[in-house]
DNA sequence: ATTAAAAAATGATACATATCACACAATATG
DNA sequence: CATATTGTGTGATATGTATCATTTTTTAAT
């Protein structure tokens, strides 16, 4: 499902976007489609060209990399943009996106963002920051993934989703096994393994993808080293 | 040492800075210093409030945090910026700078930086350029350090020192073996023991620091899986 | 030079985690 | 509904790498 959208009465813009004017915003409409993408829905594919900025506008997303060692660099929730580096100069996407929730996505194309970088410097300070802030999120990922054990690493992943995806302590992984491993860098058995441990320890309750935390100060002991 | 300069006659400024016109190049001169910095002095230090963007305009430079684990997070040659996302919005240094080789840098005021950036386009075009580059660079990384095993990254390692760093098969390794086991996530054990084989192998040759790469295809194919 | 201190090599062992194998459950497909 | 397909749990085993212990080499200090 596609539709035309006014960006002058958006009410989810990024902070980017709250720099444009109203003509601006206008222009950007015209060179802007939203797209709905269900839970699994695969919204762009590593290797392929992209002509489009991504903002996600609701929803959520894994990026992650093709293959049989597929792995999950990063879970994000709109609003937000994904994957400028990826567009903005080159113009081979370096990852594939795939909706883990039912998603409301923005393809912008590139050259009016570009056109907005050049003519509106309140938006290009945005943009900036968004990008020194992802960047920063990607070094912390980087340590914790190298300097916890399987424990902290899935402790840390199951908190993320509780207190960052979806505000709660209880609910449905959006993560086959399989995948919880290719986030936090094991095997589908690892996973398996530390949930039922942590299952009968009471520090989660697990069936199947229902999870539902029971000690998160247990968990967050566990994720920081 | 610490000296003023003159940034209009400088011939290696970033991309960025080439947007400039005379006018703003003599604004940068008159909120910057440049200072030279001994192979091993520390730049500044994880923690600590920081008020200059950092550009590295000949050296060499390792990125980390502090700690007993401590984790080299990047390695980079001038010209460059160093921790832009850092410096940016943010006022406290993420992590700490080491120079590896002497180096020439200049500090650069954060608020002249800004005020280019809003003043002008082509400058924060080229910023975001860069944001975007050193990011894909980062899942780069991230990706190949959990994906080799100990042989593949520290082969990957040695090619790195070899290509992008100093452009020879044969140089000085700029870090002790702890070090580069801080560099490619094991101990300084297992570095011994790999450097030990790769010689033994006649893949290298390796003499304390000294380093002399043999047969760099056969590198090559340890480090891609 | 002589000694002290730090860095590196190397062997033995322990341990976390991957891999393999299979049973079982859940879900899709005709 | 039966059957295939995919996902999951769990035990047995293998393996890579960390850790510990000791020796050797290199570097720095007196």
């Amino acid at each position: 499902m596609t539709s035309n959208i006014n960006c002058n009465t958006c009410i989810i813009k990024s902070s980017a976007a709250k720099e444009l004017n109203s003509e601006q915003l206008s222009a950007l409409g015209k060179n802007c489609v939203q797209i709905f993408f269900k839970k699994g829905d695969v919204i762009f594919k590593e290797g392929t060209f992209s002509v489009n900025i991504t903002y996600l506008r609701e929803g959520v997303v894994k990026l992650h990399t093709e293959g049989k060692s597929s792995q999950i660099l990063k879970i994000t929730k709109g609003p937000g943009y994904l994957g400028i580096p990826t567009t903005f100069e080159e113009k081979i996407n370096h990852y594939s996106a795939t909706a883990l929730e039912d998603c409301n996505i923005c393809f912008i194309h590139t050259n009016i963002f570009k056109s907005f970088i050049e003519e509106n410097k309140k938006f290009a300070y945005e943009i900036i920051v968004e990008l020194c802030n992802s960047e920063l999120e990607l070094f912390q990922k980087c340590v914790s993934r190298t300097k916890n054990n399987i424990y902290g690493r899935l402790s840390h992943a199951l908190l993320f989703f509780s207190e960052k995806i979806y505000k709660t302590d209880n609910f449905n992984l959006p993560l086959s096994r399989e995948e919880l491993g290719n986030f936090i860098n094991t095997t589908r058995e690892s996973v398996s393994r530390v949930l039922a441990e942590l299952d009968s320890k009471k520090i989660i309750q697990i069936k199947g993808r229902q999870l539902k935390i029971l000690k998160p100060e247990a968990l967050k002991e566990l994720s920081d080293v």
